[in-house]
DNA sequence: CCGATACGCATTTTT
DNA sequence: TGCGTATCGG
């Protein structure tokens, strides 16, 4: 296909794609088309005969990763398979795999998740003997991670005056000491953390310098998106990979860097024309989302933060509604007139509630706004919690995964040891610990030769232990050439999950039973994609060694994106997102700006940036609102508005009117006389332009006096939307997932599932039509969608097509195993 | 080894 | 407040 980078770029965007003399950073405002550039370079550098396996793109984020695969494979077709795009820690967990004999780790490590290593933290931390008051888990876990992002060995540590002396003032003056044992024990267990992966991958770049080289030379140009979001790891990386040719380029915005909390270091990007001397920057200020009003309201509030590189994002768009600030004066009346608001778009203006989102600084808010929602019987979606490997049932499924394939594994070993239980109590654990720790093996060891190491337990007792080790053994043995889908029925079975599930008739119970399933047929689902993109075989360690990196069910998820849902979820999880209106809520001090970057310049700084990628999310409409009363920690608080809402220019809110607040800054507490529980928000009619407001907000002027609620009148004229009630289903804790509560996905008509029940699959299942397959012919797969077929390889068993998906991509599949039907 | 009760703590979280 | 963990009793 050929790309007409001239038609479809601006001038900008172009001389970005186009230039490679060298290195390149690309600052890329809100909604300017990053991505774009991205893919285009991608695909002109094939274009220019780059071989695909040739370029590394890397990203943060799985979604973006598929994401910009899709997008180049409908340029390039089945090449974009070959380009070496993902995540940093899944292209870098691939290598140490590769890799993994040099640095004494084997082809099979384990991937520790956050909670994993902090329950070994938590075990190393008690057996120290140190004050677990002092020493949180989750601190020590954040010191450590610190390190590793800062390229920090323990040695390094322990020597390290300033670390020794922060940690002396915290009172965790042994940190560098667990840090050593966490090193040590991890190294044992033949596992590597989140950071690890960073970590280790620059350790073999760096004392072994072939292999360096190796990667080097195969990655002739490497690409970085979100660049502000790297830390110092992931930067020493890619320095590795290319200081020697230079051929890099780096998109993000420094504007948009929100997580330094999380280690990302904003220096990088502010940083990199130093770094890569003689770097081009480029960059993307034409906003191609928003309307001119947002954009400059967004542009007015990011000049307040000092440290950023200069630039004017503009926009070309209509001028747009001013942006409107509801005064609330509690967190639930927040609630309702979001709520109200919504519908009355919806309802009004006919914009769809899938395109609209509610965007919170805490979880903890979204209570509210969901129970607003369901008063009014509208749908919505909330993202956040806890994600589908993390809850319990999978975790001890994909433990017993992990110990089949690393029986070193200590966490996994000590989660299903006596999961189901049988007879193996914290006693016997902890002399096993203790007997592994003494002589320096793992677990699993003494396990097997529990005399050797001294094991000193009753002859019951052994003989239970016996039982376990002959019961992983057998999974072990099998995991080598049995097929994933096959073993982990089995293991769920064997290992006596299945009856411990089944004999739990609760709710829960339920619902665990349901995960499971779920998940099973993941690994169905798994299965049968490696299969029909020609891999003859999946083993557990194939399924793990992808699916540790994975939060969420990613990878085989239909698209549920049609359904007409609000989307309710933090800022940090919007960012890349856009809907056509958005609410920014709660916007108080103490909680957004969060009360934990009061005392930091930084921090405050980046809560800012944080509040302009929520507003930049907007297209069309943005409101901002704020509750002055608010439940938290069980009795209700008073705040002030945010002082975000002071740094929007004025000219381009939609104040509420005056009469907001009897004084200024809180109400006196206890005595809300003459205000309380009345509706006392009056708006101002319909937005119109920008001048009314006025520069001090109303909240802020002195002596001003209310006027009663006229609120009513526009927010509650909410005529029929009560009727559909059974629309909406009612969210409860458990079923919320990272991604929503999930509904059965949809089947397709005239295509048999593969794999909603395990069993379900039957030799005839579904068998395709695979005699008459021809180029040009278009096609509906059950899992990628339509695509259309553009090579048909081989013949009757072995007949192989190409189809490029207009969703995923191209895919190579083996028509004896695709699942698809022939639409024309 | 499991359940009940008490205590303490409380952002954001791509991997 | 409300959850997750810690500890004790059966």
């Amino acid at each position: 296909m050929a790309i007409n980078y001239k038609e479809e770029l601006n001038e900008e965007q172009l001389a970005a794609v186009l230039y490679n003399e060298g290195p390149s950073l690309v600052i890329a405002g809100a909604g300017s088309g990053k991505t774009r550039v991205l893919t285009y370079k991608i695909a002109r550098l094939l274009e220019e005969g780059y071989q695909p396996w040739s370029i590394l793109a890397l990203t943060f984020t799985n979604k973006a990763a598929n994401e910009m695969k899709s997008r180049i494979s409908r340029f390039v077709g089945e090449q974009a398979r070959q380009v070496w795009m993902g995540t940093f820690h899944s292209v870098f967990s691939r290598i140490l795999r590769m890799e993994a004999e040099r640095i004494g780790f084997s082809h099979n490590f384990t991937i520790y998740d956050a909670a994993d290593s902090k329950s070994l933290l938590k075990s190393i931390i008690k057996e120290m003997g140190l004050d677990e008051k002092n020493y949180k888990p989750s601190t020590v876990q954040c010191h450590i991670s610190n390190a590793k992002n800062r390229l920090m060995l323990p040695s390094a540590y322990a020597n390290s005056p300033e670390i020794r002396k922060t940690d002396d003032a915290a009172k965790m003056p042994e940190v560098h000491a667990i840090y050593r044992r966490y090193w040590e024990r991890c190294r044992k267990a033949d596992a590597m953390d989140f950071d690890d992966l960073l970590l280790y991958t620059y350790l073999l770049f760096n004392e072994h310098p072939e292999v360096c080289e190796k990667y080097g030379n195969q990655f002739r140009y490497v690409l970085v998106d979100e660049y502000q979001d790297t830390n110092f790891a992931q930067h020493s990386i890619v320095w590795q990979l290319t200081n020697r040719h230079q051929r890099v380029c780096v998109v993000g915005d420094d504007a948009q860097s929100i997580y330094s909390f999380r280690g990302a270091n904003i220096d990088n990007i502010l940083k990199f024309t130093e770094q890569y001397e003689g770097a081009k920057l480029f960059k993307l200020q034409q906003n191609y989302r928003s309307t001119r009003t947002i954009v400059n309201a967004a542009n007015s509030l990011i000049a307040k933060n000092s440290e950023q590189i200069r630039k004017e994002v503009f926009s070309e768009k209509e001028k747009g509604d001013a942006i409107r600030v509801y005064a609330a004066y509690s967190d639930v009346e927040e609630g309702e007139i979001v709520a109200n608001k919504i519908a009355d778009l919806h309802r009004m203006k006919q914009i769809p509630y899938g395109r609209q989102a509610i965007l919170y600084r805490t979880n903890a808010q979204s209570r509210i706004f969901e129970e607003a929602l369901r008063k009014r019987s509208i749908p919505c979606r909330i993202y956040g919690g806890i994600s589908f490997y993390q809850r319990k049932e999978i975790k001890d499924i994909v433990s017993y995964f992990r110990l089949s394939v690393n029986p070193n594994d200590e966490e996994a070993f000590k989660r299903v040891i006596n999961y189901p239980a049988r007879g193996i109590g914290n006693t016997t654990i902890g002399k096993i610990s203790e007997a592994a720790g003494r002589d320096g093996v793992s677990l699993w060891e003494v396990l097997l030769s529990p005399l050797d190491h001294g094991l000193n337990v009753n002859k019951g007792t052994l003989s239970k232990l016996q039982g376990f080790r002959e019961l992983i053994s057998g999974f072990i043995e099998k995991a080598e050439t049995m097929n994933a889908y096959d073993l982990g029925v089995e293991i769920i079975r064997q290992s006596g999950i299945m009856n411990d599930v089944k004999s739990d008739n609760s709710p829960e119970g339920m619902s665990r039973q349901e995960n499971i399933d779920e998940f099973v047929s993941g690994i169905h689902e798994f299965c049968a994609t490696r299969q029909e993109e020609g891999n003859e075989h999946t083993t557990l360690s194939d399924f793990l060694s992808e699916v540790s990196l994975l939060s969420e069910m990613e990878s085989l998820k239909g698209g549920e994106e049609d359904d007409d849902k609000v989307t309710l979820m933090t800022v940090h999880s919007a960012k890349g997102l856009e809907f056509q209106v958005v609410y920014v809520v709660g916007l108080e001090e103490n909680l957004f700006p969060s009360s934990m970057a009061q005392d930091s310049f930084r921090q405050m700084e980046e809560e800012r940036r944080l509040f302009y990628v929520a507003v930049t999310r907007a297209e069309e409409h943005c409101f901002l609102s704020f509750a002055r009363s608010r439940f938290r920690y069980g009795k209700t608080e008073f705040s002030n508005p945010s002082r975000f809402l002071k740094d929007i220019d004025a000219r381009f809110l939609n104040m509420p009117d005056a009469g907001i607040a009897v004084n200024s800054g809180n109400p006196p507490m206890g005595s809300n006389h003459g205000y309380a529980g009345k509706p006392f928000v009056s708006w101002r009619n319909e937005d119109d332009g920008y001048n009314r407001a006025e520069s001090t907000p109303p909240w802020e002027r002195r002596g001003a006096t209310g006027r009663n609620s006229t609120f009513r009148d526009e927010e509650y004229a909410d005529g029929g939307y009560r009727s559909n009630y059974n629309d909406y289903r009612r969210s409860t804790p458990y079923q919320r997932t990272q991604n929503e509560q999930r509904t059965r996905p949809v089947i397709p008509a005239g295509m048999k599932r593969v794999s909603t029940t395990p069993t379900s699959r039957t030799p005839s299942a579904g068998a395709p039509v695979q005699a008459s397959l021809r180029v040009g012919q278009v096609i509906e797969h059950e899992r990628f969608g339509i695509g259309e077929v553009t090579k048909v390889e081989g013949s009757g068993e072995n007949c192989k097509a190409t189809i490029t998906f207009r969703n995923v991509g191209s895919k190579q599949l083996l028509l004896k195993f695709a699942r698809f039907k022939v639409i024309g």
